[in-house]
DNA sequence: CGTACTTTTGACTTAGTTCAACTCTAGTGG
DNA sequence: CCACTAGAGTTGAACTAAGTCAAAAGTACG
């Protein structure tokens, strides 16, 4: 099972029909290289991109040079469901890691938006988009430094734990310190100062591209997370078997070089 | 033609079957006094709610008390298509001023979204309301003060003005400045302190809940603002004869009273 | 082992917040 | 028609979270 259909699975029950419908839609699979763009705003391509593996993320800049990041999208995230409906895009996307990303056409979009179910699904990861928009809107106006970084990290955990790629005490994320700056409307060195002082207070440590969380509960509790916003019925959907057929399929799992996050991996090869 | 048809229309040609079924969907309409919730967080009502006629906003609050806005809700806006697809509001709705509200059952949304036509416009609708998410994520992180002002204000204008609400040098905006302030993550303060530097600048000034801006060319610039998140092929789409109609129908346009913005007149009766 | 990012830290500046008082306005009831 | 009230708008003064500038110290990788 590949990122794409697991990430649908997440919202609904698929047809077996759907699935082989979906995967025949793909019509290329390319590798790009980290800090490379997408797409970029006021594009209007041809075709739909999926993340397959890696990190990426949407963003916008300002005419001062400053940018400000809206969303990660993590293996089997839509790039931009915008491109297939409406006239352009409004934002560029970005990679972090090198990413493998799958070609939907997008006359083959629409068909895929006729099945009832995929179009259901299809749904559920816009309006998940939406909601967590929101929460990044609430969180980067209303509360402080600290709990920004920290909401931020509950959040990636919970959405990667979803998908089977974060471990007990922590998961790799691998973004500068910039990047978490520009998603957090903060100073590079602000995000440095903030993230020494919640080492300091052992709230969560980040080095060397990597989260370790010494007690999940007590970071969402300082950073008010509250995981309802990403409407996981899937803590449920991402289970034993799903996880153990991707393994079958490598998606995830296999032994592998070194210290590369899980999730970015099958683009390394 | 009702506020929904109008705002449907802004985006795809529908057909006279889909908006006998639309109307035909509307099962109630009731009145809603401001300062209300229509739906709070938390919660799975049975009914879809769509803003007819009125100013109502999305919010969600933060334990120590804070709130922050995500949206302004027009006439024809849909409230909550969270509601027939997810499980439950992720955020409430409040009004500003007195609403009408239009209760369309959740079954009779599913059975909208089977029709193409209407489908492919509420994409549309859910899709524009994620980019405008967007451009708040990035107004509010990475503009000062006055910018951020300045651009909400262009924000609605434009938005007032496709669907023929606003008025050559400014509009009414039914809000105090404690809502701007919770729209822009600024305290009340700072806002009365920045709309009194607008005004002298000449920028805009904000009076007795109505905008007005003697020059708009100079305001977008100032606050960078590109409409095209909106995705507004349409200022097209509110063509002199759609207003013509709306006006046979009363929906706009008759004379009322005095002082209330025209697009809450409806619900004052 | 050198070049190019990153990360860290210090010193200084500033935009924006908080608190608290005072004013204005519109609406209410006598 | 006026006094009273409550919500909304203004303003000053003190404070602070966060930004900016600039330089040093790590790190990664060819």
């Amino acid at each position: 099972m590949n990122a794409l259909e697991r990430k649908l699975r997440t919202y609904t029950r698929l047809f077996d029909d759907d699935v082989k419908l979906i995967s025949s839609t793909v019509r290329e699979l390319r590798t790009v290289p980290p800090g490379t763009d997408l797409i970029r705003e006021g594009e209007s391509p041809e075709d739909l991109q999926v993340v397959m593996s890696g990190f990426a993320f949407r963003y916008k800049g300002t005419l001062e040079g400053k940018r400000q990041i809206f969303a990660y999208l993590l293996p089997g995230d839509f790039g931009d469901l915008n491109v297939a409906l409406l006239d352009m895009m409004d934002h560029s996307i970005g990679t972090v890691s090198p990413c493998e990303v799958a070609l939907i056409p997008r006359k083959a979009v629409l068909e895929l938006l006729q099945r009832p179910a995929v179009a259901h699904a299809l749904w559920m990861c816009s309006l998940v988009d939406a909601a967590t928009l929101r929460q990044w809107l609430l969180n980067n106006g209303r509360h402080d430094a600290e709990q920004r970084l920290a909401h931020l990290f509950c959040e990636i955990h919970t959405r990667l734990d979803a998908v089977g790629f974060a471990e007990e005490g922590g998961f790799d994320l691998p973004v500068p310190q910039s990047v978490l700056a520009d998603s957090l409307a903060m100073s590079l060195v602000h995000v440095n100062r903030s993230l020494r002082a919640m080492r300091q207070h052992g709230l969560v440590e980040f080095r060397r591209r990597r989260v370790t969380i010494p007690d999940i509960y007590r970071l969402k509790e300082f950073a008010e997370f509250d995981p309802s916003y990403l409407h996981l019925m899937s803590a449920l959907s991402a289970t034993p078997r799903d996880l153990q057929r991707a393994t079958d399929d490598g998606t995830l799992g296999e032994a592998v070089p070194e210290r590369l996050p899980t999730y970015v991996r099958a683009a390394q090869k």
